[in-house]
DNA sequence: CAGCGTAAGTTCCAAAATAGAACCTTGTCA
DNA sequence: TGACAAGGTTCTATTTTGGAACTTACGCTG
């Protein structure tokens, strides 16, 4: 398999991979929600060669995960800010940080921690179930073939 | 900043790139939670080259994300399984699976669809607070400087 | 017991992606 | 007039991948 071919499977892991499959990408996301808009100080906060910086923002705003924006005109200057796609990003990042938390942070702990604005508490995020609102186990799940992989009916005539 | 460097940053994104962070290890890993388990198996379903694969294996049974059983004695044949860590990595799956069915799925629909069993419906994966059980907003959420990133108490004498 | 099949790799070379650094463009400001 | 800034682009060297063939250790079959 060959990546271009990756975004054409029936597999949603493999069609977002094909845009954030990369750990560039990811990066740079996870700069975007810590509020970075702009070229330099992405470049600057990541490292990242300007080479690949270009083509990734420029790949995330065709793909429509970010969008670029004038913020002045004379010169010409532009940032790039998170669409509703992207922020709905949101929810891999947090799954990751707190896999990375739990099995990566050592006896340190956490680099960063989250508090809920609307609870005010310290949180963990967790994964449950959007009918019974019970936390989600591995063995608990089964997978079915769903619409976008049953033969579509036959059109009448 | 260089790849080898990622795993020693503060930060739980990075880290767990490091180990995770591109995309056939994903691949491997989504296959693995469909009961893969064999070398050839692996490779006759992902595409990926022999070479490859024995090298992301490797890795992910160094980090423990997986564990290589032998199944057999004479001749010598293993299988590659899931440890805790890598059953883990599921919450952060089932993110990747439902951001890909949200916007890339197009008019057909998810390819695949999830049956809770406890509850027996199909659902969507939601984020919540563990503390307040609500769902989470990235907008309501205020990161804070985690116990890893402060600095370590000077020890006495 | 010669030859075929199987699982799990390894080796080799060509093609593609990345890192690192320098350069370019458009405009402002002192 | 020259320095500075933002946002890129171009260049070459290194690293990583893709693709295919080869290896090893055994068991089976005729």
């Amino acid at each position: 398999m060959k990546w271009r071919e990756l975004d054409g499977t029936a597999c949603s892991v493999a069609r977002s991979l094909a845009i954030v499959g990369d750990r560039w990408t990811i990066l740079i996301l996870r700069n975007a929600f810590l509020r970075t808009r702009r070229f330099d100080d992405f470049q600057a906060e990541l490292g990242i060669t300007r080479h690949l910086l270009a083509g990734r923002l420029a790949k995330l705003v065709k793909l429509g995960v970010m969008s670029k924006v004038a913020y002045q005109e004379r010169p010409p200057r532009y940032e790039y800010r998170l669409t509703e796609m992207g922020r709905d990003w949101y929810s891999v990042q947090l799954a990751l940080v707190a896999w990375g938390d739990k099995w990566l942070a050592g006896e340190a702990g956490a680099p960063l921690e989250f508090v809920h604005q609307k609870c005010g508490h310290k949180f963990q995020p967790v994964t449950v179930c959007s009918e019974c609102r019970e936390p989600l186990d591995v063995r608990e799940i089964s997978p079915i073939i769903g619409p976008g992989l049953r033969p579509p009916k036959r059109l009448p005539g």
